[in-house]
RNA sequence: GCCUCUGUAGCUCAGUCGGUAGAGCAGAGGACUGAAAAUCCUCGUGUCGAUGGUUCGAUUCCGUCCGGAGGCA
Protein backbone atom coordinates (compact mmCIF):
# COMPACT_ATOMS: atom_id res chain seq x y z
CA UNK A 1 0.00 0.00 0.00
CA UNK A 2 1.36 3.39 -0.73
CA UNK A 3 1.91 5.81 1.77
CA UNK A 4 -0.52 8.82 2.17
CA UNK A 5 1.25 12.24 2.04
CA UNK A 6 0.28 15.14 4.21
CA UNK A 7 0.93 18.34 5.67
CA UNK A 8 1.18 19.09 9.40
CA UNK A 9 1.00 22.76 11.00
CA UNK A 10 1.92 22.57 14.64
CA UNK A 11 3.56 24.41 17.30
CA UNK A 12 2.46 26.37 20.44
CA UNK A 13 -0.54 28.19 20.37
CA UNK A 14 -0.92 31.50 18.75
CA UNK A 15 1.16 31.28 16.18
CA UNK A 16 -0.80 31.56 13.74
CA UNK A 17 -0.95 27.50 12.90
CA UNK A 18 -4.79 28.04 11.34
CA UNK A 19 -3.84 30.91 9.05
CA UNK A 20 -1.06 28.93 7.33
CA UNK A 21 -2.83 25.68 7.07
CA UNK A 22 -6.09 27.91 5.34
CA UNK A 23 -3.41 29.27 3.32
CA UNK A 24 -1.63 25.58 2.99
CA UNK A 25 -4.92 24.33 1.46
CA UNK A 26 -5.83 26.85 -0.51
CA UNK A 27 -2.60 26.38 -2.67
CA UNK A 28 -2.69 22.55 -2.71
CA UNK A 29 -6.50 21.97 -2.99
CA UNK A 30 -6.47 20.43 0.44
CA UNK A 31 -9.04 20.21 3.45
CA UNK A 32 -7.94 20.84 7.18
CA UNK A 33 -7.96 17.89 9.59
CA UNK A 34 -7.69 19.67 13.06
CA UNK A 35 -5.57 18.10 15.76
CA UNK A 36 -6.72 20.06 18.60
CA UNK A 37 -7.99 18.29 21.91
CA UNK A 38 -10.49 21.33 22.88
CA UNK A 39 -11.73 22.37 19.28
CA UNK A 40 -13.68 18.95 18.68
CA UNK A 41 -16.39 20.53 21.30
CA UNK A 42 -19.32 22.48 20.21
CA UNK A 43 -19.93 26.00 21.62
CA UNK A 44 -16.55 27.05 23.03
CA UNK A 45 -15.63 29.03 20.07
CA UNK A 46 -13.59 32.13 21.29
CA UNK A 47 -12.42 29.65 24.05
CA UNK A 48 -10.19 27.60 21.88
CA UNK A 49 -9.94 29.89 19.09
CA UNK A 50 -11.64 28.03 16.80
CA UNK A 51 -11.75 29.70 13.39
CA UNK A 52 -14.82 30.99 12.10
CA UNK A 53 -16.01 30.93 8.41
CA UNK A 54 -14.53 33.99 7.52
CA UNK A 55 -11.19 32.36 8.74
CA UNK A 56 -11.76 29.25 7.10
CA UNK A 57 -12.31 30.94 3.64
CA UNK A 58 -14.70 27.88 2.55
CA UNK A 59 -11.89 25.43 3.04
CA UNK A 60 -13.36 22.18 4.64
CA UNK A 61 -12.23 21.41 8.50
CA UNK A 62 -12.46 18.32 10.35
CA UNK A 63 -12.67 17.09 13.46
CA UNK A 64 -14.15 21.10 14.58
CA UNK A 65 -17.04 21.40 16.32
CA UNK A 66 -18.57 17.73 16.22
CA UNK A 67 -19.26 16.71 20.07
CA UNK A 68 -21.10 18.03 23.03
CA UNK A 69 -19.01 19.63 25.71
CA UNK A 70 -19.96 17.00 28.18
CA UNK A 71 -18.97 13.84 25.64
CA UNK A 72 -15.36 12.50 26.63
CA UNK A 73 -12.93 12.46 24.32
CA UNK A 74 -9.63 10.28 24.10
CA UNK A 75 -6.68 10.15 21.67
CA UNK A 76 -7.73 7.09 20.44
CA UNK A 77 -11.07 8.30 19.65
CA UNK A 78 -9.12 10.91 18.12
CA UNK A 79 -6.89 8.60 15.79
CA UNK A 80 -9.78 6.60 14.37
CA UNK A 81 -11.76 9.65 13.84
CA UNK A 82 -8.93 11.13 11.65
CA UNK A 83 -7.57 8.53 9.87
CA UNK A 84 -11.23 8.11 8.64
CA UNK A 85 -11.07 11.47 7.26
CA UNK A 86 -7.96 11.51 5.63
CA UNK A 87 -9.07 8.23 3.98
CA UNK A 88 -12.34 10.29 2.88
CA UNK A 89 -10.18 13.56 1.77
CA UNK A 90 -7.34 11.70 0.03
CA UNK A 91 -10.77 9.58 -2.02
CA UNK A 92 -11.80 12.59 -3.16
CA UNK A 93 -8.52 13.77 -4.26
CA UNK A 94 -7.95 16.24 -1.78
CA UNK A 95 -4.58 16.48 -0.07
CA UNK A 96 -4.87 16.15 3.68
CA UNK A 97 -3.80 18.96 5.98
CA UNK A 98 -3.29 18.13 9.74
CA UNK A 99 -2.90 21.44 11.66
CA UNK A 100 -2.88 21.55 15.45
CA UNK A 101 -1.46 22.06 18.84
CA UNK A 102 -2.19 18.67 20.68
CA UNK A 103 0.82 16.77 20.11
CA UNK A 104 0.17 13.31 21.17
CA UNK A 105 -2.87 13.32 18.92
CA UNK A 106 0.01 14.49 15.98
CA UNK A 107 2.19 11.49 17.34
CA UNK A 108 -0.13 8.71 17.61
CA UNK A 109 -1.65 9.63 14.39
CA UNK A 110 1.55 10.09 11.95
CA UNK A 111 3.60 7.63 13.96
CA UNK A 112 0.46 5.34 13.65
CA UNK A 113 0.04 4.21 17.46
CA UNK A 114 -1.83 1.43 17.79
CA UNK A 115 -4.71 1.36 20.98
CA UNK A 116 -6.74 -1.82 21.41
CA UNK A 117 -10.57 -1.47 22.17
CA UNK A 118 -10.71 -1.34 25.68
CA UNK A 119 -12.39 1.99 26.50
CA UNK A 120 -11.60 4.34 30.06
CA UNK A 121 -13.55 3.17 32.88
CA UNK A 122 -14.73 6.18 34.85
CA UNK A 123 -16.29 3.84 37.99
CA UNK A 124 -12.58 1.80 38.39
CA UNK A 125 -10.79 5.46 37.89
CA UNK A 126 -12.81 7.24 40.55
CA UNK A 127 -12.18 3.91 42.78
CA UNK A 128 -8.34 3.77 42.08
CA UNK A 129 -8.62 7.70 42.71
CA UNK A 130 -10.38 7.63 46.44
CA UNK A 131 -8.13 4.88 47.04
CA UNK A 132 -4.56 7.10 46.78
CA UNK A 133 -6.50 9.89 48.92
CA UNK A 134 -6.96 7.43 51.35
CA UNK A 135 -3.65 5.33 51.43
CA UNK A 136 -1.07 7.60 49.53
CA UNK A 137 0.16 7.97 46.45
CA UNK A 138 2.97 5.74 47.16
CA UNK A 139 0.42 2.83 47.91
CA UNK A 140 -1.00 2.88 44.75
CA UNK A 141 2.15 3.12 42.95
CA UNK A 142 3.18 0.20 44.60
CA UNK A 143 0.35 -1.77 44.17
CA UNK A 144 1.22 -1.03 40.30
CA UNK A 145 4.76 -2.21 40.95
CA UNK A 146 3.73 -5.35 41.70
CA UNK A 147 1.54 -6.05 38.23
CA UNK A 148 3.44 -3.79 36.09
CA UNK A 149 6.99 -3.22 37.17
CA UNK A 150 8.20 -1.17 34.06
CA UNK A 151 5.12 0.55 34.13
CA UNK A 152 5.50 1.33 37.48
CA UNK A 153 9.48 2.31 37.34
CA UNK A 154 8.60 4.72 34.68
CA UNK A 155 6.04 6.99 36.03
CA UNK A 156 6.54 9.30 39.26
CA UNK A 157 4.14 7.95 41.89
CA UNK A 158 2.82 11.53 42.32
CA UNK A 159 1.35 11.44 38.60
CA UNK A 160 -1.99 9.92 39.76
CA UNK A 161 -3.58 9.77 36.05
CA UNK A 162 -0.43 7.99 34.95
CA UNK A 163 -0.37 5.22 37.89
CA UNK A 164 -4.24 5.01 37.60
CA UNK A 165 -4.32 4.50 33.93
CA UNK A 166 -1.56 1.61 34.31
CA UNK A 167 -3.56 0.01 37.00
CA UNK A 168 -6.67 -0.05 35.10
CA UNK A 169 -5.42 -1.14 32.06
CA UNK A 170 -3.93 -4.34 34.32
CA UNK A 171 -7.53 -4.79 35.39
CA UNK A 172 -9.84 -4.73 32.40
CA UNK A 173 -7.53 -6.59 30.71
CA UNK A 174 -4.93 -8.47 32.20
CA UNK A 175 -2.10 -6.89 30.07
CA UNK A 176 0.64 -4.80 31.50
CA UNK A 177 0.30 -1.25 30.00
CA UNK A 178 4.27 -1.46 29.42
CA UNK A 179 3.52 -4.62 27.09
CA UNK A 180 0.97 -2.72 25.67
CA UNK A 181 3.32 -0.18 24.48
CA UNK A 182 5.63 -2.05 23.38
CA UNK A 183 3.58 -3.89 20.34
CA UNK A 184 1.56 -0.51 19.65
CA UNK A 185 4.28 0.90 17.44
CA UNK A 186 5.29 -2.14 15.37
CA UNK A 187 3.59 -0.73 12.43
CA UNK A 188 5.26 1.35 9.84
CA UNK A 189 3.57 4.71 9.83
CA UNK A 190 1.03 5.18 6.36
CA UNK A 191 2.24 8.75 5.74
CA UNK A 192 5.00 10.79 4.37
CA UNK A 193 4.65 13.81 6.19
CA UNK A 194 6.06 17.24 5.87
CA UNK A 195 5.93 18.59 9.37
CA UNK A 196 6.49 22.55 9.78
CA UNK A 197 6.44 23.85 13.23
CA UNK A 198 5.31 27.69 13.84
CA UNK A 199 6.84 29.39 16.89
CA UNK A 200 8.58 32.85 17.67
CA UNK A 201 12.53 33.36 18.06
CA UNK A 202 12.23 34.69 21.57
CA UNK A 203 9.84 33.20 23.80
CA UNK A 204 8.64 36.60 25.23
CA UNK A 205 7.65 37.10 21.67
CA UNK A 206 5.44 34.23 22.07
CA UNK A 207 4.27 35.28 25.42
CA UNK A 208 3.37 39.05 24.38
CA UNK A 209 1.66 37.31 21.59
CA UNK A 210 -0.73 34.78 23.96
CA UNK A 211 -1.39 37.84 26.43
CA UNK A 212 -2.64 40.15 23.36
CA UNK A 213 -4.75 37.05 22.37
CA UNK A 214 -6.35 36.64 25.97
CA UNK A 215 -6.98 40.13 25.74
CA UNK A 216 -8.49 39.92 22.63
CA UNK A 217 -11.36 37.25 23.19
CA UNK A 218 -12.19 39.06 26.63
CA UNK A 219 -13.00 41.83 24.28
CA UNK A 220 -14.90 39.20 21.78
CA UNK A 221 -17.14 37.97 24.16
CA UNK A 222 -15.58 35.15 26.60
CA UNK A 223 -17.10 35.69 29.31
CA UNK A 224 -20.55 34.98 28.04
CA UNK A 225 -19.35 32.35 26.16
CA UNK A 226 -17.67 31.53 29.37
CA UNK A 227 -20.57 32.05 31.77
CA UNK A 228 -23.68 30.17 29.37
CA UNK A 229 -21.19 26.91 29.63
CA UNK A 230 -20.85 28.19 33.71
CA UNK A 231 -24.69 28.35 33.91
CA UNK A 232 -25.20 25.12 31.71
CA UNK A 233 -25.22 21.26 32.31
CA UNK A 234 -21.63 19.98 33.89
CA UNK A 235 -18.97 19.29 31.64
CA UNK A 236 -16.27 16.90 31.49
CA UNK A 237 -13.28 16.59 29.11
CA UNK A 238 -14.00 20.30 27.91
CA UNK A 239 -14.40 21.72 31.89
CA UNK A 240 -9.88 21.84 31.08
CA UNK A 241 -10.25 24.07 28.88
CA UNK A 242 -7.93 26.84 29.73
CA UNK A 243 -9.79 30.58 29.62
CA UNK A 244 -12.92 28.32 31.25
CA UNK A 245 -11.80 26.93 34.78
CA UNK A 246 -10.02 30.28 35.05
CA UNK A 247 -13.18 32.24 35.00
CA UNK A 248 -15.13 30.24 37.72
CA UNK A 249 -13.65 31.71 40.58
CA UNK A 250 -15.23 35.02 39.12
CA UNK A 251 -18.17 33.35 38.16
CA UNK A 252 -18.42 32.01 42.10
CA UNK A 253 -17.61 35.91 43.12
CA UNK A 254 -13.90 34.26 44.34
CA UNK A 255 -11.83 36.43 42.68
CA UNK A 256 -12.00 39.69 40.63
CA UNK A 257 -11.97 39.71 37.13
CA UNK A 258 -8.46 41.52 36.67
CA UNK A 259 -6.63 38.51 38.49
CA UNK A 260 -9.09 35.78 36.58
CA UNK A 261 -7.67 37.01 33.27
CA UNK A 262 -3.58 37.55 34.18
CA UNK A 263 -4.72 33.47 35.39
CA UNK A 264 -5.82 32.73 31.79
CA UNK A 265 -2.70 34.16 30.43
CA UNK A 266 -0.41 32.78 32.84
CA UNK A 267 -2.00 29.14 31.73
CA UNK A 268 -2.09 29.58 28.42
CA UNK A 269 1.63 30.24 28.71
CA UNK A 270 2.90 27.55 30.37
CA UNK A 271 0.70 25.60 27.69
CA UNK A 272 2.85 27.11 25.34
CA UNK A 273 5.72 26.21 26.94
CA UNK A 274 4.81 22.77 27.24
CA UNK A 275 3.65 22.53 23.18
CA UNK A 276 7.35 23.30 22.86
CA UNK A 277 8.66 20.74 25.40
CA UNK A 278 6.77 18.01 23.47
CA UNK A 279 7.12 19.10 19.98
CA UNK A 280 11.02 20.10 20.42
CA UNK A 281 11.89 16.06 20.54
CA UNK A 282 10.94 15.49 17.27
CA UNK A 283 13.65 16.51 14.63
CA UNK A 284 11.25 15.93 11.66
CA UNK A 285 9.91 19.19 12.35
CA UNK A 286 10.88 21.91 10.30
CA UNK A 287 10.84 24.95 12.23
CA UNK A 288 9.96 28.43 11.36
CA UNK A 289 10.20 31.41 13.40
CA UNK A 290 7.10 33.96 12.60
CA UNK A 291 8.61 36.60 13.46
CA UNK A 292 11.23 36.97 11.48
CA UNK A 293 8.68 37.30 8.27
CA UNK A 294 7.04 40.49 7.13
CA UNK A 295 3.59 38.66 6.71
CA UNK A 296 1.90 35.29 5.86
CA UNK A 297 2.91 35.64 2.14
CA UNK A 298 6.52 35.38 3.31
CA UNK A 299 6.00 32.56 5.61
CA UNK A 300 3.96 30.57 2.79
CA UNK A 301 6.77 31.02 0.45
CA UNK A 302 9.49 29.11 3.03
CA UNK A 303 6.92 26.53 3.86
CA UNK A 304 6.51 25.83 -0.09
CA UNK A 305 10.17 25.29 -0.79
CA UNK A 306 9.85 22.66 2.42
CA UNK A 307 7.42 20.75 1.56
CA UNK A 308 8.76 20.82 -2.18
CA UNK A 309 11.82 19.37 -0.52
CA UNK A 310 10.11 16.60 1.21
CA UNK A 311 7.20 15.39 -0.14
CA UNK A 312 5.70 15.01 -3.83
CA UNK A 313 2.73 16.60 -4.69
C1' G B 1 7.75 69.01 61.78
C1' C B 2 7.74 64.86 65.36
C1' C B 3 6.94 59.58 66.37
C1' U B 4 6.47 54.42 64.89
C1' C B 5 7.06 50.66 61.36
C1' U B 6 9.54 49.32 56.89
C1' G B 7 13.40 48.60 52.60
C1' U B 8 16.43 40.95 51.62
C1' A B 9 15.60 36.73 44.62
C1' G B 10 11.22 39.25 39.04
C1' C B 11 6.88 39.54 43.16
C1' U B 12 5.16 38.61 48.50
C1' C B 13 7.87 37.88 52.64
C1' A B 14 11.05 34.67 56.42
C1' G B 15 15.83 34.84 58.65
C1' U B 16 20.85 35.59 60.42
C1' C B 17 21.51 36.06 69.51
C1' G B 18 27.37 39.53 64.17
C1' G B 19 30.67 34.52 60.53
C1' U B 20 27.65 37.20 53.20
C1' A B 21 20.77 33.93 53.39
C1' G B 22 15.61 30.70 52.32
C1' A B 23 10.26 29.78 51.54
C1' G B 24 5.87 30.51 48.51
C1' C B 25 4.58 32.50 43.88
C1' A B 26 6.59 33.81 39.10
C1' G B 27 10.22 31.79 35.72
C1' A B 28 13.33 27.84 33.36
C1' G B 29 14.27 22.68 31.98
C1' G B 30 12.15 17.84 31.49
C1' A B 31 8.58 13.59 31.17
C1' C B 32 4.39 12.16 28.37
C1' U B 33 0.32 5.80 24.60
C1' G B 34 -7.40 6.00 26.04
C1' A B 35 -8.36 12.97 30.94
C1' A B 36 -3.02 15.71 27.00
C1' A B 37 -5.62 23.17 27.00
C1' A B 38 -4.77 17.36 31.33
C1' U B 39 -1.18 15.18 34.70
C1' C B 40 3.60 14.93 36.87
C1' C B 41 9.09 15.65 38.04
C1' U B 42 13.63 18.73 38.69
C1' C B 43 15.96 23.60 39.42
C1' G B 44 16.82 29.10 44.48
C1' U B 45 23.87 33.83 44.58
C1' G B 46 20.84 37.81 45.49
C1' U B 47 25.48 45.10 45.38
C1' C B 48 20.33 41.64 52.06
C1' G B 49 18.29 50.51 50.08
C1' A B 50 22.98 53.96 50.28
C1' U B 51 26.93 55.59 53.19
C1' G B 52 29.98 56.18 57.60
C1' G B 53 31.12 53.95 62.54
C1' U B 54 32.01 49.84 66.14
C1' U B 55 34.30 44.96 65.15
C1' C B 56 39.19 40.22 63.23
C1' G B 57 34.49 40.20 60.50
C1' A B 58 28.20 43.92 59.45
C1' U B 59 22.84 42.12 55.54
C1' U B 60 22.42 41.68 61.09
C1' C B 61 24.43 46.52 66.16
C1' C B 62 24.87 52.22 66.10
C1' G B 63 24.76 57.12 63.31
C1' U B 64 23.37 59.78 58.92
C1' C B 65 20.97 60.01 54.25
C1' C B 66 17.38 58.25 50.54
C1' G B 67 12.68 55.54 49.29
C1' G B 68 7.77 53.42 51.17
C1' A B 69 3.58 52.88 54.85
C1' G B 70 1.00 54.52 59.10
C1' G B 71 0.15 57.74 63.41
C1' C B 72 0.33 62.63 66.05
C1' A B 73 0.30 67.78 65.41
Amino acid sequence: MSKQTIIVVLGPTATGKTKLAVELAKLYNGEVVSADSMQIYKGMDILTAKPNDAEMQGIKHHLIDFLEPDCDFSVADYVKLANSAIDDIAFRGKLPILAGGTGLYINSLIDNVKFDETTGDKELRERLFNLAKEKGNHYLWERLLEVDEAAALAVHENNLTRVIRALEVYEKTGQKLSEHKKTSRLEESRFIPAMIGLTFSDRKLLYDRINKRVDAMISNGLLSEAEKIYKGKTINTAHQAIGYKELIPYFSKQASLDDCIEKIKMETRRYAKRQLTWFRRDDRIFWIEVDKYKNIEEILEKTKIYIAKCINL
